[in-house]
DNA sequence: TAACTAGGTCACCAGGTCAT
DNA sequence: ATGACCTGGTGACCTAGTTA
């Protein structure tokens, strides 16, 4: 474009001299907004020319992305029709800056209002609300945020076991632990309830218990250090322990998934919207006959709002979105794997009549809980 | 899409219930069946928004359909609003569950009957009901379903091998995994009592076993990984376990099959569709000798009028009925190969006569067949 | 005639290409 | 690496034809 600049010869096609054009305000000259060159139209999501359009194509891609560097220590290189190409960094925090992202408008979709770019500030608002409510209930209620683990010491856990007997043995892990797991229901109770979703009592108690074991394994995410994982309070659940809870395998998955969530750069704002997202999963149709949801709204809907939100609130990120949904992925297989343990609890659920709270979550069914009135969700 | 969002009104919040409509006010807005988005009428049948009814009418052409790919390999991607342009192969795939199809009502008129063009009604809806239930039964009855593979956990399995001797470490294995292929008798054998057909029990028994290895391989499509086989539990026969059960090039060819059948875009339903296009397959001369069927129905009759079923409720699919059919031959092939092992079986049966019916359906003659009543193909 | 829809149109944009 | 240009899918809008 750059190359005959005063003769502003399009060799886009003149949009129609003679008919009026349907859409947006009578046709003028629109102009990049990241380096002033005549801009071909919107291109992920903003006003740009076609290099510009070409050069956030080629760089988004994370991974290359941060191999960028400005030619000098400022950061802040003019980006103009002549100077765009000198400094890669800048040119490239200029396109964020202005908000290109990838996959901001589905292929083929065209925006048509010219006028009011992006979106309704009114419904911006309130997204950016709910996000920094999840984001911000997230850090109260869990245990196991950066700052709150940093200050942990490793201190002894009792067991509680005594028996030589195997089973025995896993009953006795299992009333020890559970008063420990009822300790942490409360606060994500409270986080869910700060999701405000028109869910009833009792849909909420149901949605928490299909997925009490991957949202209480991404809470503890950081408590799993290298001999095995701490209460919140700091005392070590070694790995012996949670192999007698789990079994060994699937304590073994456990740590492993939880050092992939750490490796893959998750941070506590991250762990907060993966929670949600795993909350308002879809339910496949069995699961959604036997939780018999009151309330029959959409879940994915919901899902992919906070899924959509996400991506608005913190571009360029669909990366790690990606990594999300493989490591929710994950985290579905390991719950079902996790399904032996419910049983066994199950099976010897009077051992755990005491905790009240543990036995409604963890062991009974849909149906029980769908005959009692769950006011533990309420408080 | 909506052009103009005048009264803030966000397709989000709004309540899609695309099924119920308000009949109160003299303008309810109605959704698209297929993406949630608002409706502009009925297109090809059933309520969609201008941008599905573009797609519909783009991809149904035959000749280019069966190019459309799942952008992963679920084929469930969910289609909204949002997403709907993300995956061509799901979104058209939900246009023809909706029931789209092409000429539907004569130009310019509104009603429609969702049922097969022209013919009688209650014909036409005995074939679907038809159709419906070759494809909930293999739902049901198949171990690998898109959903239920997706669940699965990878596992070792033992594969009884103690022997140095080659022909003894074959012997052993098939020891185990004729085990295995017993569980899955009982659930095929429901599947294919599903489809009521005229057949008595020794004539069902005989297909059964003529078709067992190829419908066996179709069932078990999804279970073929990148390292072996899994069974229905997670379990994984690797490479060299399939080697040594059918023969290194053999085992090879099922893999390189079973890629095909999930290369060619096939779903859940089209796999139900060609177990039962196989079992009803016209028998060769020699085969019908051997076989004596009580009844003598003409199978290719059967054959014809469940693909012709298949062309009238999965409209301008018949490019996706061709790639079956050439399936279907390479089917035909292995199956042939396969005899070996049948042989191989059968010079060995004294060992697998505690596994009665992998006995009778894998090693059995017909004739053997005929002498008894085959009960097991009745519960 | 009024209500309705199949099919056509074309502005629009994501992504690819290739000379520079 | 860049960007002018190309290719092809998309969907809001239009039109012509049908039915009651
Ligand atoms: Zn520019
Ligand atoms: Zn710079
Ligand atoms: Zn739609
Ligand atoms: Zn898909």
């Amino acid at each position: 474009m750059s190359s005959m600049p005063e003769f502003g010869e399009f060799y886009l096609q003149e949009p129609i001299e003679g008919k009026l054009r349907v859409v947006g305000s009578p046709k003028t000259v629109q102009f990049c907004v990241v380096c002033g060159d005549r801009s071909s139209g919107h291109h992920y999501g903003v006003l740009t020319c076609e290099g510009c359009k070409a050069f956030f194509r080629r760089w988004r891609k994370p991974d290359v992305v941060h191999k960028l560097r400005c030619i000098n220590q400022y950061q802040n290189c003019p980006i103009t029709i002549i100077t765009r190409s000198k400094c890669q960094f800048c040119r490239y925090k200029k396109c964020i800056d202005q908000g290109m992202q990838s996959e901001c408008s589905p292929r083929g979709f065209q925006k048509v209002e010219v006028a009011s770019e992006g979106m309704d500030p009114i419904f911006a608002a309130a997204m950016a609300e709910k996000m920094a409510r999840v984001v911000k209930n997230h850090a109260t209620t869990c245990p196991f945020t950066v700052s709150k683990t940093r200050k942990l010491v490793q201190t002894f856990y009792n067991t509680g076991i005594t028996s030589d007997d195997e089973l025995i043995r896993r009953i006795e892990a299992w009333q020890s632990y559970s008063k420990e797991m009822e300790r942490d229901i409360h606060p994500l109770a409270k986080f869910i309830q700060g999701l405000r979703d028109p869910f009833g009592p009792a849909d909420r108690a149901a949605l928490l218990k299909k997925h009490i074991f991957s949202i209480h394994l991404l809470r503890c995410t950081r408590g799993f250090v290298s001999r095995g994982l701490m209460l919140p309070d700091g005392r070590l659940l070694n790995q012996e322990v949670l192999g007698i809870l789990y079994g060994r395998q699937l304590s073994m998955d456990m740590e492993e998934f939880s050092r992939k969530v750490i490796d893959s750069g998750m941070t506590d704002e991250d762990i907060g919207m993966m929670i949600t997202f795993i909350y308002y999963q879809p339910l496949n149709p069995a699961d959604q006959e036997e939780m018999q949801l009151n309330n029959t709204i959409d879940l994915e809907r919901i899902q992919l709002e906070y899924q959509q939100m996400f991506l608005d609130y913190y571009p360029l990120q669909q990366e790690k979105l990606q990594q999300m949904q493989y490591l929710m992925m994950d985290l579905n297989v390991l719950s079902a794997k996790h399904s032996e343990v419910q049983q066994f609890l199950r099976t010897h659920h009077e051992y755990f009549k005491n905790q009240e709270i543990f036995t409604e979550v963890f062991i009974s069914t849909y149906s029980n809980l769908r005959d009692r009135t769950p006011e533990e969700q309420e408080n």
